[in-house]
RNA sequence: GGAAGCAUAGCUCAGCUGGUUCAGAGCAUCUGCCUUACAAGCAGAGGGUCCGCGGUUCGAAUCCGUGUGCUUCCA
């Protein structure tokens, strides 16, 4: 079979990803087997793939890809969740576009509208993971907004109901006035804005006296209820009992005295705006102060506000203080940097107001998951989020669970003329509470109740997405559910531990009485090479897909894998997508090589002594580096397990063992020789698979006709090594390089041989490996020798005496410069190895396996100083 | 204002439980090679007071304290 000059992405991606899923090699079913089980993050069903997805997704996707090779039962859940807001803006726009506008339309018309783009845009994301190559059982996908899911979270809702955690109050929440709906605590964003303190004076009633306050939100005066003053003051003392005149409109107000109150910031005296301001709500709370809510929900003025009704706040933020100018009551402004919370979703500057919302009270549930984290039966990487996590949840607060949009699972509660509420799964459970207290027919009944029109947050569902994915509502002892969890790894960023992680974990203590997962592994986040964060926003997000097009999904998943240690930011640079493609080109260009041998294998040729310990050597390499794996997997240095394999991969099988065992130009290859060499190559392309899931399968296949697939090959589970072996392919590499550095050094050209001679305590050694040696350094003899050579340049490799002769110009000083060297580094090695073994506090303390090493690296040092000093004496 | 993290080669970063076979990788630089798998390559080389200071220890890039600089989270 003719080979391509290079490897061919595309083709290859498809042919795999196919060939994968028609086996059904991605779905699982409870067996015997031990699982290994990764619900994925559900994306937000409006995402495309980015990033960050693609970091998290390539990392769970070897999690899965390794423990499939270790004999699990691997399952990883794909799916979207509905994403209220980002989908339901997204759904008013396409209306917008139409020309329809969603206020002319019914609940149930738009949520047509809703499933309509849904069912034609949501889920883009999840045929871009099967392009990144990512072994998601499909058969599996789910949706939060799916039936059964529903369920589920009306199940929930009504559970903490019942329990009490769930209640329905008016409090200060977040709103945002462009998707006019409350956000949680966890979705806004402060930034540091520039914004301008206005001072403004207030007359004191009755008198001609002015107090001055400062504020960033001029426009909120109209709902002023107060002006606060420290208690210690001596500034304010004489306004016990006062009241002050509200600028503009006149309203007479109280003057209050409370430690809150920063002496030095601004004038030392604060306007309060309870309905405007969450801390001013808890000293209108304190004081009993009245509340007047000047705003709408859009953010314009309310009538309440009596002046510059229905104008935009941040308009009339500008146009009061020309008013206040008017009047009399301005002082002064500058300029003042603060930070203003912004919406998450729409990026709009958060007004804090009042209002009825659902509130779940989290203090219960946080203490089993506090717990779980704190004593590892959760773990997390890095262990530093522990941290983070500690303190959330012990400063825990209610969470806002109400939305006030139509996406979303509709808050199952009614309301009577009065308000009295009450919650059922369905309106007829509903309303038979309803009536057995106030009596009525349920048609009466259907004419009397209303549901409340609030969804649910969209998180809300998602933490219960470990358990729900595997069926539990409903079933929540099955087979299925029981199998897969505890699930085993979760890998998201660390910017959702909050919004999501936390909640997953007490959901699970609160439903199915166990942890959702063992372990979290908290990606970094993705930057640009100038460190800032990849966001729409910056157009700083290369297009992954076209990423993927151009370069391939294998050097996508290397150069974000390459770059990523564990649990810190990567700076994502493009110029590792060509150390990706350098890479698969190395690896196609030994296939190639492999290939050629193919037609010259002779079977009667042995392989030789030299050949079989390079075949030998290299498999005790590849079991070394297996066992490392091995812990950098448990640590999650997904960097640094790939870099190994990268290294093993390059170095030592193309740049050592392949030239180790190649035969001369045209010459046949043993046969012997040419299986080793596959099966070895084989073993490294399993190592590598799970990071590079295609080329390695591909060159699996065309190494030869193989009757399994590289994705299903089991690893090996005895790794041990042969040190000797091992240390003697080191040696060897020593000698080789060494060898070449003189000749390089000595400016003899590559083509021009030279004459090797050693004086050896390891005949064997050279007898096994000599033709290696003289062919990697282009060497036409090589001897074995008791005795100083004359005219050759003398080199000390360890303890090996070499003598290198060539026709290059003898330069004796040099040689001395470079010994005299070597050897004074060696004695001041040696002196400070003497004085550890010698100082008793050491050998004392040290463990026993270090003070063995450091007699070793005495006794190494003592031979290679003989060795050297043997060699400077006889150098003339 | 509270908390955490980071500071290692020109650049971007590794370095897991303290111990000279760990001071390392990739890129960049220099030298020599179009050697019949690979110039997207091969063979070599140079380059670092491991941020400053102090401490613990027989021993510190690694632990502790402190200063400086940067980043992030929370309020």
């Amino acid at each position: 079979m003719e080979l391509s000059k290079n490897y061919e992405s595309q083709a290859a991606e498809q042919k795999w990803y196919s060939h994968w899923m028609n086996r059904g090699y991605f779905h699982s079913t409870p067996d015997e087997r031990p699982s290994y089980s990764i619900v994925i993050p559900p994306p937000n069903v409006t995402g495309l793939l980015h990033m960050g997805h693609a970091l998290n997704n390539t990392v769970q996707d070897i999690l899965i890809r390794r423990a499939r090779m270790q004999g699990y039962n691997t399952c990883w859940v794909p799916g979207t969740d509905h994403a209220s807001i980002a989908t339901e803006a997204k759904v008013v726009n396409m209306l917008k576009e139409r020309g329809i506008d969603k206020n002319s339309l019914t609940r149930e018309e738009f949520l047509k509208y809703a499933w309509e783009w849904k069912e034609e845009y949501g889920g883009i994301i999840l045929q871009q993971l099967k392009k990144l190559g990512c072994s998601l059982d499909w058969d599996r996908t789910k949706f939060t907004l799916d039936d059964d899911y529903y369920k589920a979270v009306i199940h929930v809702f009504i559970d903490l109901y019942k329990k009490g955690f769930i209640y329905r109050g008016a409090k200060m929440i977040n709103w945002d006035p462009q998707a006019k709906t409350a956000l949680s605590d966890e979705e806004v964003i402060f930034k540091d804005t520039n914004s301008k303190l206005t001072y403004v004076r207030y007359r004191i009633e009755d008198t001609e006296e002015y107090i001055t306050i400062a504020t960033v939100r001029p426009e909120t005066i109209l709902g002023d209820t107060a002006i606060c003053v420290h208690p210690e003051d001596p500034r304010y003392a004489h306004l016990k009992g006062k009241r002050a005149i509200v600028p503009l409109v006149n309203r007479s107000i109280p003057v209050i005295f409370d430690d809150y109150i920063d002496m030095e910031f601004g004038t030392g005296a604060l306007k309060v705006t309870p309905a405007h301001d969450t801390n001013d709500n808890v000293l209108g709370q304190k004081h009993g102060l009245e509340v007047i809510d000047i705003l709408n929900e859009d953010g314009t003025l309310s009538e309440a506000a009596a002046m510059f009704v229905g104008e935009d706040r941040f308009i009339v933020r500008k146009k009061i203080v020309e008013a206040l100018k008017e009047s009399g009551n301005f002082v002064k402004q500058e300029d003042y940097k603060n930070q203003v919370g912004y919406s998450e979703r729409t990026n709009v500057a958060i007004e804090p107001r009042i209002s009825m919302q659902w509130w779940c009270n989290m203090e219960k549930l946080a203490e089993p998951a506090l717990a779980a984290v704190m004593e590892e039966q959760i773990r997390f990487f890095p262990e530093k989020f522990k941290n983070l996590y500690r303190h959330w949840m012990t400063n825990i607060k209610d969470w806002c669970v109400s939305r006030q949009l139509w996406w979303g699972q509709r808050i199952p509660a009614w309301y009577d003329k009065n308000n009295n509420i009450y919650v059922g799964e369905t309106f007829e459970e509903a309303a038979a509470q309803y009536i057995e207290q106030f009596g009525g027919t349920m048609e009466e009944a259907a004419t009397l109740l209303c549901q409340e029109s609030d969804v649910l947050d969209t998180w809300f569902s998602s933490w219960l997405w470990p358990m729900q994915v595997f069926g539990w509502n409903g079933n929540p002892d099955s087979e299925e559910l029981n199998y897969y969890y505890p699930t085993k790894t979760l890998v998201t960023g660390p910017d959702i531990i909050f919004f999501w992680v936390a909640r997953m974990v007490m959901a699970g203590y609160e439903y199915k009485g166990m942890k959702p997962f063992d372990q979290v592994y908290f990606t970094g986040i993705v930057r640009d090479k100038q460190g800032r964060k990849m966001s729409k926003q910056l157009g700083n997000s290369p297009d992954l897909l076209k990423m993927i097009d151009d370069h391939g999904a294998d050097t996508v998943r290397f150069s974000v894998l390459i770059s990523s240690p564990a649990g810190n930011d990567i700076l994502f640079d493009e110029a590792f997508l060509e150390q990706g493609r350098n890479f698969i080109n190395k690896m196609w260009n030994a296939l190639k090589l492999v290939k050629m041998w193919e037609a010259r294998v002779d079977t009667a040729a042995p392989a030789g002594e030299a050949a079989t310990f390079a075949i030998q050597w290299l498999g005790n390499r590849i079991k070394e580096v297996r066992n490392n794996l091995e812990s950098d997997f448990s640590g999650f240095r997904l960097s640094e397990a790939l870099k190994a394999i990268y290294s093993l991969i390059w170095d030592d099988f193309c740049s050592w063992y392949l030239e180790w065992v190649k035969p001369g130009f045209e010459q046949p290859v043993s046969k012997a020789v040419y299986d080793a060499t596959i099966v070895h190559f084989e073993s490294l392309l399993q190592l590598l698979h799970p990071f590079m899931p295609f080329v390695t399968e591909e060159i699996y296949h065309l190494l030869k006709a193989q009757d399994e697939d590289l994705i299903n090959k089991q690893l090996p589970t005895d790794n041990t090594v042969d040190k000797t072996i091992t240390a003697n392919g080191a040696l060897l590499q020593q000698l080789i390089s060494s060898i070449r550095d003189v000749r390089n050094k000595n400016q003899i050209k590559p083509k021009e041989t030279i004459s090797i001679c050693v004086d050896t305590q390891n005949e064997d050694f050279y007898t096994a490996v000599g033709t290696i040696l003289q062919g990697q350094v282009n060497a036409e003899a090589l001897h074995i020798v008791k005795e100083p050579v004359a005219g050759a340049i003398a080199a000390v490799i360890g303890t090996e005496k070499l003598y290198i002769q060539s026709n290059a110009a003898v330069d004796l000083d040099a040689q001395k410069a470079k010994m005299e060297e070597e050897l004074k580094y060696l004695q001041g090695f040696l002196v400070s190895v003497e004085k550890k073994l010698s100082n008793e506090k050491f050998v004392a303390n040290a463990k026993p396996e270090i003070i063995e090493n450091e007699r070793r690296k005495k006794a190494d040092a003592e031979a290679k100083i003989k060795t050297l000093e043997e060699s400077l004496a006889n150098l003339v």
